[in-house]
DNA sequence: AGGCCGATCCTCT
DNA sequence: GAGGATCGGCCTA
């Protein structure tokens, strides 16, 4: 076993997070099966005695070696490794990695411990925590970054917040703050050294996957972003409409 | 020991 | 729409 982050929840702040957690078993299947099923579902971030939470609108499923046919796409296809050992271990664990040297992605691990299989987180709508995650990010009016303006458009409707959070902050725009994998990864300060092998479905653990009741409408589904192997397989799963799914080139079916 | 490259983001044209 | 940043991990020799 090499890192894994067991961040606990040290505060009441666990009590403060809205909705109920998820099974193990949610996570104990197909990644294909446990994709679209996350839509809707609220990833939640105690941290310095606050809470980051967003509702999760995009979604990709990358399948173990063990399914046929196996997926070249997917981190665990060459089998287990110091860096995706935790797609092999057991379900409902972050998996997080670096890429391109300066960014995280956040996965979720499927699957019974043994057989490899995840879900990547592409897109959240923000919930709880706004103006942190604004800072995490470094836009107005935390940063220095100038406002250019492509399309920006204000997020009216919100899903429950926490008690206390102030909402979006001014300037910043939902879409900017949590609309692709490793935006989301810096609004929520995930990173690898501290979340990589956390127990998402641990009541004691700073970072959840919940369910507040909340359900998405109409999915769409498409290929995968990004990848150069399998790029047709329709894995990629989304809340259709959601103005913080990455990428509008991306909506299309 | 060295080379290659990525499940990205941001800026500029 | 294109290119650069930037580095850990994995593969080959």
């Amino acid at each position: 076993m090499e890192e894994s982050a067991q961040v606990k929840v040290n505060s009441g702040a666990a009590e403060q997070l809205p909705g109920r957690l998820l099974s193990r078993g949610f996570f104990e299947v197909s990644p294909e099966e446990v994709a679209p099923r996350l839509l809707g579902k609220v990833l939640a971030h105690a941290v310095d005695g606050e809470v980051l939470a967003g509702r999760i609108v995009e979604v990709e499923a990358y399948l173990g070696p063990h399914h046929q046919p196996p997926d070249p796409a997917a981190h665990s296809y060459r089998g287990a490794t110091p860096r995706n050992q935790v797609l092999f271990g057991p379900a409902g664990h972050a998996y997080v990695y670096s890429i391109y040297g300066r960014y995280f992605c956040m996965n979720i691990s499927c699957e019974v411990e043994g057989r490899a299989g995840c879900v990547l987180l592409r897109a959240l709508e923000p919930v709880a925590g706004v103006e942190q995650m604004a800072r995490n990010r470094g836009l107005p009016p935390y940063g220095r970054r100038p406002v250019p303006s492509p399309q920006r458009v204000k997020i009216t409707r919100w899903g429950p917040r926490v008690r206390g959070d102030p909402g979006l902050a001014a300037g910043a725009v939902a879409r900017e703050l949590t609309s692709g994998p490793s935006r989301l990864c810096q609004a929520m300060g995930l990173t690898r050294a501290a979340h990589n092998g956390c127990d998402l479905v641990d009541p004691a653990s700073l970072l959840q996957v919940r369910d507040d009741g909340y359900s998405v409408g109409e999915v769409l589904v498409t290929p995968r972003i990004g990848i150069h192997e399998a790029i047709d397989w329709p894995l990629r799963f989304a809340q259709r409409g959601n103005e913080c799914v990455s990428g509008a080139r991306n909506q299309r079916e």
